[in-house]
DNA sequence: ACACCTTTTTAGAATCATTATAAACTACTA
DNA sequence: TAGTAGTTTATAATGATTCTAAAAAGGTGT
């Protein structure tokens, strides 16, 4: 019920693979960062269809472009997504292999003096590798 | 010659290959960002020899770990590395696929001001995408 | 409900950057 | 010069991601 019409008004057909897929998600307390097979495991855990990687992969990218998912960049052999899509930044343990939030009051102001011809700032994020 | 000590006192070999990636990543006027890929067409233009992909890989990764090469995290199939191995940030062109040096003036001072329990920070690296 | 068309799902194949393997080769040291 | 450890190399393996094309499902109008 409660996805269907974010998923209309977005042009994407709420079908139950994607459905199930908001459920996983959106429906939790907290946000958190993942990777594909990170979200693949906690599907199968917490829904007893089976969805297709393909599915999966198709979703998250589609999610992604209509802005309900972030992707983190960080040098890593897996890409990671972030469902907080407020202004953040972050931690990234190395050791741990585990990124945590930043909120944008955690980091002081970034303020970008150099301008480039045509182009305009999407973006600024800010990586914080942690050792021990 | 130049660059027989620098390796030695890495504990690295001087070998004829690695003599020859140095000559083309660091004796140029300018540092500059690529990928694997394209240090090993860089490569095949400068010198006469052959260099197997794999040795260009380990060079690559040896000489990062050393210190002299900056792996640069951003999304992307490809990983990135940086000759610049001074502290600074990059604008990522999104359209044009291309890093830009933000030197570390280019951008205010950064205060993280949260703290991990037992965690140092060994890193912060700002991120500014582009559009057009 | 039905027909029709479009979007989506899916299993499996393909791609491609990166890493592993293990044999040949090379640099250092005694 | 012999011995040893480090390095290079071709090639295979890995693994995340994307592609393919056929089947299934959603949406719309009748
Ligand atoms: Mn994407
Ligand atoms: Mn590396
Ligand atoms: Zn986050
Ligand atoms: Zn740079």
């Amino acid at each position: 019920m409660k996805y269907i019409e974010k998923l209309r008004n977005s042009g994407l057909r709420p079908t139950k693979q994607r459905l199930q897929i908001c459920e996983v998600l959106f429906n939790s307390e907290k946000t958190f960062h993942f990777t594909i097979n990170e979200l693949d495991q906690k599907i199968k855990k917490q829904i007893n269809d089976k969805i297709s990687l393909a599915t999966i992969y198709n979703t998250v990218h589609a999610f992604e472009k209509k802005g309900y998912l972030k992707q983190i960049p960080i040098n890593s052999n897996q890409t990671y997504f972030d469902t907080n899509i407020s202004d953040h930044h972050h931690f990234y343990d190395l050791k741990e292999e585990k990124l945590i939030d930043l909120e944008n009051a955690d980091v002081g102001p970034i303020n970008i003096l150099k301008k480039i011809n045509g182009k305009r700032i999407k973006s600024v994020e800010v990586l914080v590798k942690l050792e021990d």
